[in-house]
DNA sequence: CTAAAATCCTGGTGGC
DNA sequence: TGCCACCAGGATTTTA
């Protein structure tokens, strides 16, 4: 599942082959992941350079030259890859761009969650999202200040992207881990040494995450990564904590798997 | 206002 | 081997 270290992995991965050129068409095969529709698509795009490319978020943010902007979000399992038009197609491949250049951007995603869109005015997607974790004036100060009037529990809550983006359920788990708190805690019950604990840990985990490329998880699109190898909780139910040794538990939790160590987490 | 359940999707898996 | 119920989860929508 993309979170934010793979969706900036991806980003970066972009820049080179799309910044400075232009998309001269574009084919829709499943147009509920698109908004507007593929029509309006066809109508718009072409002729659009790629002027820059940013994360918020999970969101991928293209700008482009005609004042649009193409912002696509990967969901559970999409990946977006850059190829020559004459490359074989892939069954999952679901919005392929067209460059003027002859290569194609292809958003492939066999769970078909993803979305497309196509804005001048991105603050509708995008100003509902929470701060960056990792911005140098992300402080611990402000991180302490989303806790207002927070009751409920605190994995939930880190996977909520209008509390703080980029977290999903693999890094809320080794985040939580990493700083000693359950799953299942009360946001408001947390101890104000723990908070902080947890924003170095959100901090450390993400950094640690993009560095690595990401997770490569077997049953998703998105290759390349190296984080599973560094997983202490997430996916690892009955195997010894690297701590402790006691077996990782697993619980469901707002409709979630949750992983952690019942002794080093409190 | 906040919290939590339901929803969208398909590929993979386990039980029989 | 085939069939089928079930599971995985990001974000939006619905319900409380």
């Amino acid at each position: 599942m993309p979170e934010l270290p793979e969706v900036e992995t991806i980003v970066r991965g972009l820049r080179a082959p799309l910044i400075g050129h232009t998309f001269s068409g574009v084919r829709v095969e499943w147009e509920r992941m698109t908004q507007p529709s593929a029509r309006e698509l066809r109508a718009r795009l072409p002729g659009q350079r790629v002027e820059a490319i940013h994360r918020r978020g999970k969101y991928l943010v293209m700008q482009l030259s005609g004042k649009d902007n193409l912002i696509i979000h990967l969901k559970m399992t999409g990946d977006l890859e850059v190829l020559p038009a004459d490359a074989p197609g892939h069954q999952h491949d679901r919005v392929v761009f067209d460059l003027e250049n002859g290569n194609q951007l292809r958003f492939r995603d066999p769970r078909k969650f993803g979305r497309v869109y196509l804005t001048d005015d991105p603050a509708w997607i995008l100003d509902r999202l929470g701060p960056e974790p990792l911005d140098d004036d992300f402080t611990e100060g402000e991180f302490l200040a989303l806790f207002d009037r927070r009751s409920g529990r605190i994995k939930p809550l880190l996977l909520n992207q209008e509390f703080i983006v980029g977290l999903g359920n693999i890094y809320a788990d080794e985040a939580l881990f990493l700083a000693g708190v359950r799953p299942e805690r009360k946001a408001d019950t947390l101890l104000e040494a723990e908070k902080r604990g947890l924003y170095r840990a959100i901090r450390q985990v993400l950094q640690l995450a993009i560095d690595q490329k990401g997770t490569s998880l077997a049953d998703e699109t998105y290759r390349g990564g190296q984080y599973q190898r560094q997983f202490k909780v997430y996916d690892r139910r009955e195997e010894p904590c690297p701590k402790c040794g006691s077996p990782i538990q697993r619980i469901r939790l707002g409709q979630r798997s949750a992983h952690f160590c019942p002794n080093c987490q409190r």
